[in-house]
DNA sequence: ATTATTCTGGACTAGTGGGTCTAGTTTAAT
DNA sequence: ATTAAACTAGACCCACTAGTCCAGAATAAT
């Protein structure tokens, strides 16, 4: 019986590509399941046979999403410490203002409230790994006698902190202005710079 | 015609409680126009008599809300640079945790997509006054010669995004665990000398 | 007491949406 | 060809909601 699952596989994929632009894009209570299936070209019935109900598709979705979000490319912590540092600012700076990922994590914190388990998906592969591994990469880094981080965490909580600034908290509030867009890099140059005045061994 | 008024305005102000308590806890579609008559003790009719649809509440309730928030008892920057850097970060860092302040900004950030004036509104009572202040205090303690912050506006988004750190990202998302929480005030004095290491004169 | 306004409570409209059901069709394995 | 499963299209149920309307009660100024 692996029969069916060659159609069914196809049909589940068209789902939860649909389910996840529309959620991403509009949120969970504007979605109907109407549109989902309407979306991705399959009947509603459909829907509902694949994923249960409106919840789990939903949360299917968003985990779908965040896996996908590519937030792995901003982690190639390697080579010389500075270099490395700015790298990672710029990549990482950029992914947290891209419209995809900014929509997902707003969308999560809004329901976080009464989809605990969501917040928790998107916390554990989103921002938990990001800061593991920078404070992974800054205690290596103090060993080694190129930084001086008692606190790795600390740290990294505060880099991170950093590169966020201004630019996230108005892309968030879908505020941003030309100034502060213009100006990002060299913010983020500043920041490691600033970072590493404090820091460097 | 000043005569009415006196009731109108009770009316007026039990809505308005009314419809903020659960707009923030609950979200704009949650909340039927019902529920806030209820809440309120008054009756459907008066609810659009005061305010004339249900966007026109939710607009007014966040603007009343975001000025209630007491953002302004964390922005005493007045007397010895690290005492007030201190202190600074401390409140802040306690206000923007606060349960109250991050359902507003969650709101707020989740409408924006679809209620532009209102992510404004919010920017504009919130962020944008922190940042502000900041800056001008860096300015004003750079050119004393107690500091040395050529642009204070990105310092100033740096000190903030420093003092939301981990933190801020884990209560956003309902993942708050101890071990953040008792190391918080430890963090946030770190970050004050981490930042006078980097910029003071 | 009169009068104008507000408020109440409930009925009403018109539309929406999650979820189920069914009858008939397609698909693919045997 | 048969069979079992997946799929479609649409009707259907039930609950809910923004907003309107209205008749009567309360309120306050004159």
């Amino acid at each position: 019986m692996i029969k069916n699952r060659t159609k069914s596989e196809d049909k589940r994929r068209l789902i939860l590509q649909a389910a996840v632009r529309l959620f991403v894009e509009h949120g969970f209570t504007q979605i109907t399941m109407v549109k989902v299936a309407e979306h991705a070209g399959v009947s509603k019935q459909t829907v509902y046979s694949h994923f249960g109900n409106k919840e789990d598709l939903f949360a299917a979705a968003i985990e779908h999403k965040c896996l996908s979000l590519g937030l792995a490319d901003s982690l190639h912590l390697e080579g010389e410490l500075k270099t490395c540092l700015t790298l990672f600012a710029l990549r990482f700076g950029s992914f947290i203002t891209e419209d995809e990922t900014l929509k997902t994590h707003k969308l999560c914190a809004f329901e976080a409230n009464h989809l605990p388990q969501l917040a928790e998906i998107f916390f554990r592969l989103g921002p938990d790994v990001v800061i593991s591994e920078l404070s992974r990469y800054f205690a290596y880094k103090t060993e080694k006698g190129k930084l001086n981080t008692p606190e790795p965490r600390w740290a990294a909580s505060q880099f991170l902190g950093m590169v966020m600034g201004e630019a996230r908290l108005r892309a968030e509030l879908n505020q941003m202005d030309e100034r502060t867009l213009v100006e990002r890099e060299q913010y983020l140059l500043n920041c490691v710079d600033m970072f590493l005045r404090a820091y460097q061994a």
